[in-house]
DNA sequence: CGCTGTGTTGAGGAAGATCAAGCGCCGTGG
DNA sequence: CCACGGCGCTTGATCTTCCTCAACACAGCG
């Protein structure tokens, strides 16, 4: 079972530093994904960011209360997680680099959200002043899409198999990081035990190896150390009733 | 398997009345519960709203599309829904009355919703005007609140079991109804088939009816008809790992 | 009066959980 | 430098929960 640790108010955070935010990081790409021209509206490569660390399994922030700034995860992967009284834990939702940490900057936080690796966070609140109508509706757009995914989440959950749920969660995986420019076509790494996997796909973590082994012997995808690579996406998709997101500007307004 | 009744736009959906709300209605109570005092400040019983009718069965918003307005659920049930290519569904998010169908006003409906029961549905777009901001804030509130809903979701569907599902959702149920009053503490009335059920909670139809027997020689709750009491909240509560929500005023704004 | 939707029951089967053990790797401390 | 311990991965054996398939009863309704 794993273990969050959890000592107290910014236990494992270091003290945050002052960063810049270059063309090829993370969070732009993201934000001007979410807002075509965003990042350079606000001048993002001119302005510079605090930016902490926290450990792996440390938590991020807690539930019910309320998110200082507006972080966003320029490195590592993070979950909403919940645990129960007797050990068990589901992970809800899972941030990779590129995501914003906040839904509603003036509500609190909705559920506990931890580190799965090493994190690195950076906080947006500076991006306010004249171009803040803009950043709030990245921020809309960016909550519609979390609210998304655990609507994906749900349906795997509730009605996939191990194999279908693992062929889904591979597939948004895949499309979420090549949106940040950290994924090819077919292949992307993916940080997390077998465990944390297990937690993302409310399986144990025993049928998560028996099912990955299945995967790889029928030829639909390879392991490389922490790098996935889908090797029939097509077959992917069809066995996980997956559909690719629309692109951003297909959303109207 | 359930049918979906869809038949092109506006299919099972009369033309729109005009009509009052009093001061026992659902969305009145909710609303007021989101924003207190909100009900009273938009003057809300001296106002007329747009009513339209929907069966059981038909879509009421398509996943991907515009909502127009801010519909609200007058009364009868309904639910985001997911189809698989097979005929699988889940449902994602159960709608009762008193709850708004929208989350963001700009932005696509993030799943189909369809009506589980006979729905009214009333407009509050009218609503806008001088208290536009309380009224934002309060839908603001309600979308944190369904997303709170699709996380305890993914909790249960992830890591409970069929008895412990069935002990969370009856509880969030009744949580829910008694917010805006169609519940008292031990009963409240749900509309659903057993069907609808099985696919609210991952489970078959099967397993739902022999889950429910279980449940009432356990004397855990009893079924009269469409009405549920819950005879054990503790043990309900302790079963299914459940935690009341907070009260709205505790929340932090 | 037959049809359809809903609830109920039985028998058998399959997916996934549980329990237990062993292995390799790596960081840490003696 | 080596031994130790924890963690993550793997495998086997067994068990449980839930699914599948099938049949039937019952009520509402055209």
């Amino acid at each position: 079972m794993i273990r969050v640790e959890r000592r107290g108010p910014f236990a494992g955070i270091d003290p945050p530093s002052p960063v810049t935010i270059d063309g090829s990081d993370p969070v732009r790409r993201r934000l001007d994904r979410l807002s075509p021209g965003l990042a350079d509206t606000i001048g993002i490569r001119t302005r510079r960011f605090l930016a902490r660390n926290v450990r792996s399994r440390r938590e991020i922030a807690h539930d019910g209360e309320m998110v200082a700034g507006v972080p966003a995860l320029r490195s590592g992967w993070a979950a909403y997680v919940r645990h129960f009284a007797d050990g068990r834990r589901q992970i809800q939702h899972l941030f990779v680099p590129g995501d914003l940490m906040v839904l509603d900057r003036r509500l609190p936080n909705p559920a506990t959200i931890v580190a799965l690796t090493p994190v690195t966070l950076i906080d947006l609140d500076g991006l306010r002043g004249p171009d803040i109508a803009l950043f709030d509706e990245a921020l809309r757009r960016h909550a519609m899409q979390t609210l998304h995914h655990l609507l994906d989440g749900t349906a795997r959950l509730g009605r996939q198999s191990a194999i279908e749920r693992f062929a889904h969660l591979l597939l948004e995986l895949r499309d979420r990081l090549l949106d940040v420019g950290l994924a090819s076509e077919r292949s992307f790494p993916m940080p997390l035990t077998q465990e944390m996997l297990a937690d993302t796909l409310g399986l144990t973590s025993v049928h998560v190896n028996r099912t990955l082994q299945v995967m790889r012997q029928d030829g639909l995808i390879a392991l490389a150390g922490r790098d996935v690579t889908l090797l029939r996406t097509d077959e992917l998709m069809r066995m996980a009733d997956y559909q690719s997101p629309p692109p951003v500007d297909m959303i109207t307004t």
